[in-house]
DNA sequence: AAACCGGGGTA
DNA sequence: TACCCAGGTTT
């Protein structure tokens, strides 16, 4: 906590910190456009997401659907595709649902207040603040990564940064700092100084305009600020995939379910290799679980690596045959199969391990074909 | 309060 | 490798 001496004058907070951001800000595509569409796109995208990575996915997307009704009216796999690759795909259908309500409760017209923001699907406290705040001119101070780190450190906040108490106390020290009549530049310029200057590790304090109001800069403690317990370690899985090939060459996808992780992407069976079990023990027990068929394994055709958030895999993928006389593919209950040509890879969306795997799986038939 | 949800950049 | 990112939802 912060004692009364220390309370500072928000002006010489947001003063400097605007007159820093009006010099130096970044340039984006979403920014100072006035469209409530494309800054709710730009928030929803930039959820986890750094400007770097999300802005070439923002042109895509606005390339599909250049307006909120565009959105609404388009279907789920034409959205899923739009944003794959860029990952957390509840923000996409969220996102498109919200588009949706947008369209048939609001007439079309985005709503303009915070609670009517914030009741869109994939909208929470930060989002509907910075919509608020960035599209309408209203009083609403965000919170996010940056804020946190900046006024933890501006402050010398030395609580756990992930309690919500902690998390409360920010949000309170910043909805006090915010400049009433610019938060909209209030709230980006706070992100902004923490995404270019306030950074997580070696911060730039001799550029920064809060230099000489800032705890953690006047006491050698930038380094240990924010403070954070330390993390669990995450699990390593050892994941098989078949890719069931028929006589025609034709290829045997599966639909994830939609509330599930990765949900509504496309993927090939599998599942994960159990304690003492073979890599290709687990497949032929998994395409038995999965589709009621028995597989005969063939080329392995590939194998990769990749991190999610709370766990890793190592993913291997074998080219199947399914055995003659067994019957055709059955999906466990709300999974649905589709038997697909090489050339339609491309048109369904698949998480990104998946997707390595039909590269693999294209220019492998490709050499067959020359050969 | 903790778990879950992708993918990529950075040191 | 570990950490982090313009967070939200579910349990």
């Amino acid at each position: 906590m912060i004692s009364s001496q220390e309370q500072i004058h928000p002006n010489h907070f947001a003063e400097p910190l605007l007159s820093w951001y009006d010099a130096s800000k970044r340039e984006m595509p979403w920014r100072d456009c006035g469209d409530p569409y494309r800054i709710w796109v730009s928030e929803i995208m930039l959820q986890q997401t750094r400007v770097d990575q999300a802005t070439p996915y923002f042109h895509r997307f606005l390339g599909h659907f250049p307006t909120l009704e565009a959105l609404a009216t388009a279907n789920r796999h034409e959205v899923l595709m739009a944003w794959e690759g860029l990952g957390y795909y509840s923000r996409a259908r969220n996102l498109h649902d919200a588009a949706k309500t947008v369209l048939s409760k609001h007439g079309g017209v985005f709503p303009q207040t915070y609670h009517e923001i914030r009741a869109l699907k994939g909208i929470g406290p930060y989002t509907a603040a910075a919509v608020a705040s960035i599209a309408f001119g209203l009083p609403h101070a965000v919170m996010d990564g940056n804020v946190i780190r900046v006024l933890s450190r501006y402050f010398g906040i030395q609580e756990d940064v992930s309690l919500p108490a902690t998390k409360a106390q920010i949000q309170q020290l910043a909805d006090g700092l915010l400049d009433t009549a610019r938060p909209g530049d209030f709230n980006q310029a706070v992100m902004e100084l923490g995404a270019t200057v306030c950074t997580p590790k070696s911060p730039l304090c001799a550029g920064c305009p809060l230099s000489t109001g800032c705890v953690a800069y006047k006491t050698g403690k930038t380094a240990e600020l924010p403070f954070k317990a330390p993390k669990k370690k995450i699990p390593h899985h050892q994941i098989v995939v078949g890719i069931c090939v028929d006589d025609e060459d034709r290829i045997l996808i599966a639909l994830r379910p939609e509330d599930k992780m990765l949900g509504g992407l496309w993927e090939f069976p599998g599942g994960k290799v159990e304690a003492g079990e073979s890599r290709k023990e687990a497949l032929i027990r998994e395409l038995k679980e999965e589709l009621g068929v028995e597989v005969m394994p063939g080329l392995r055709l590939c194998e990769v690596k990749h991190a999610y958030t709370h766990f890793k895999i190592t993913l291997n993928a074998w080219i199947c045959r399914i055995k003659t006389g067994e019957p055709e593919p059955r999906p466990k209950a709300s999974k649905k199969l589709r038997w697909i040509t090489s050339s339609e890879l491309t048109e369904y969306p698949f998480p990104k391990a998946n997707r390595k795997v039909t590269e693999a799986l294209q220019t492998w038939l490709e050499n067959r074909r020359k050969a």
